[in-house]
DNA sequence: CGCCAGGTTGAAAATTGTCAACACGTGTGG
DNA sequence: CCACACGTGTTGACAATTTTCAACCTGGCG
């Protein structure tokens, strides 16, 4: 197993979720400093362990700090379906807020580095940081794009698109916390696992991998994989990024956090809306009472 | 087309969105009452129109009271992709909330009607009744259960499996709107939109189909899906409705929202839990620091 | 040295898709 | 009122994709 994979990242330990929270929205130094304090703890887990399992109650969300995790599924006949890539800086069970139950466990891919969050340093946190409360609920909406995405890849995407899909996605999100060159990056992933991630055998995974790599896509040296050809891979994956991007909360948002926020008014571009009812109705309106 | 589906249904079109919630926590009159409120403005749509459009500026969230939706994305190539059945009751775009554009399209596949939500009564709302906040944060953790479902479903189930698995998810969900009978519901959908949200296609969702009728476990009239063999279906399918349930909120729920509650003081439990953190970490720890 | 996890490959089987035709009911325009 | 178009369901024959089974290879590690 691979040592320390934090030393592939440009970005360190701690700031690794304030990276990716800034994609939706900057975050001035206080806030940057809460969130470094929020992770001053450390949990460290070797590769494999279930740090949530299904069915058992919630114990505390994480933020995954290093290392690769996954949540995934077991069905009764012991196959496995895996229903995300959890990478550094990602949330671990934020539903924990929410249910008591777990719906599907995590585990780590590799070796891990968590911080537990308590729910109280949240609540608080999202109180006197209101952006924190708006970031948690982007970063939640976010993963709901990429669960999406993987809906519309399991459901309408053959094999070969699928992988290059999953490539041009992980890559995305390495990115914004620092984990990628130019053109490649570690994937500290057996065939088996992508299988489980894509709804293919490890079999069909393989011989997949390998038309990528003849086609001239790809090309793999260990554990690091290379793109050879980014428009090649986006033009088979019908790939469009923009999911990961959101960069610009919307206006609702800003309301929100302005509104929360004790010391900031309200401002006039919220009421404007307000009288605008009715020419929301879309086009095919029927009748309005 | 049907006119009036409303009928079909034991609950006012009003009601179904508090029943639902109600399956998380009871809401007393008020709440009640409140909800009732926000569901005054009605718009009809017909069958097949979009309410939300993909890549196209949110405008609201809805409730949709009445009527069968769907939320999709089409691909490059022509296809469609069903992310989601969205029945009497279900919100509608809450991601409108914190994202400025709509990552997949919603359209009616019945005539619909929906009430518009505007942003700032969600959030006085949410600070008026703690209860519907947190209401709404279920909700959308619930709609996520059912995404794992169907990634889950998507992945690793067979054709005959998955829709085993479909009738009954919206069964259940049917049920606690008041739409179905003791063993059967009106499933106003063709076999096209069926293979979209099943992955598969239109003549094999009918061939799968036929197998479901021959071997007993379903039959159909007209539009109304009978259910002849629960049990036989549940074995096929591996159904757990577990996910639909979540009847109960988890600790740090009732902790949030008795801490904004202004009428409402933090209480023992919560400050107990705050020096269990050590004991938190999981099985395979490795070392803290 | 030998075990074991993971990667690779071939051959055959199972599942699912494609193409094409026909049936049926409904609604519309002539 | 009839003819016809159209959307939907159904079926057969065949093709493509993906799985299954089984074998073999490789490198790391005790």
């Amino acid at each position: 197993m691979q040592r320390d994979r934090s030393i592939l990242s440009t970005v360190p330990r701690n700031g690794r979720l304030a990276k990716r929270l800034a994609v939706f929205m900057e975050l001035n130094q206080e806030e940057i400093d809460y969130l470094d304090q929020l992770q001053q703890k450390e949990i460290r887990l070797n590769a494999g362990t279930d740090i949530i399992s299904e069915g058992n109650p919630y114990q505390f969300s994480y933020i995954l700090k290093d290392g690769w995790a996954i949540n995934y599924k077991l069905l009764p006949e012991g196959s496995r379906q895996i229903i995300n890539f959890l990478l550094p800086g990602d949330f671990i069970g934020l539903r924990a807020n929410w249910f008591k139950t777990a719906e599907a466990s995590v585990a780590g891919l590799t070796d891990i580095i968590v911080s537990p969050m308590l729910p109280h340093r949240i609540i608080t946190g999202s109180q006197k940081f209101p952006k924190l409360g708006a970031a948690i609920a982007w970063s939640s909406a976010r993963d709901e794009s990429i669960m999406i995405e993987h809906i519309v890849s399991l459901g309408r995407r053959k094999a070969y698109e699928r992988i290059a899909h999953l490539i041009l996605e992980l890559r995305k999100r390495l990115q914004i916390v620092g984990f990628t060159r130019q053109r490649s990056f570690i994937l500290p992933v057996t065939q088996e696992v992508l299988g489980d991630y894509l709804g293919l055998t490890v079999v069909h995974v393989n011989r997949t991998l390998k038309k990528l790599r003849e086609r001239g896509l790809i090309a793999m040296e260990g554990e690091r994989l290379i793109i050879k050809d980014i428009e090649g891979l986006e033009r088979t994956a019908g790939f469009d990024g923009d999911y990961l991007k959101q960069d610009k909360p919307s206006p609702m948002t800003t309301a929100f956090i302005e509104r929360i926020d004790p010391s900031a008014p309200v401002e006039a571009p919220l009421k404007k809306r307000l009288g605008k009812i009715q020419e929301a109705a879309p086009a095919g309106l029927k009748s309005t009472n």
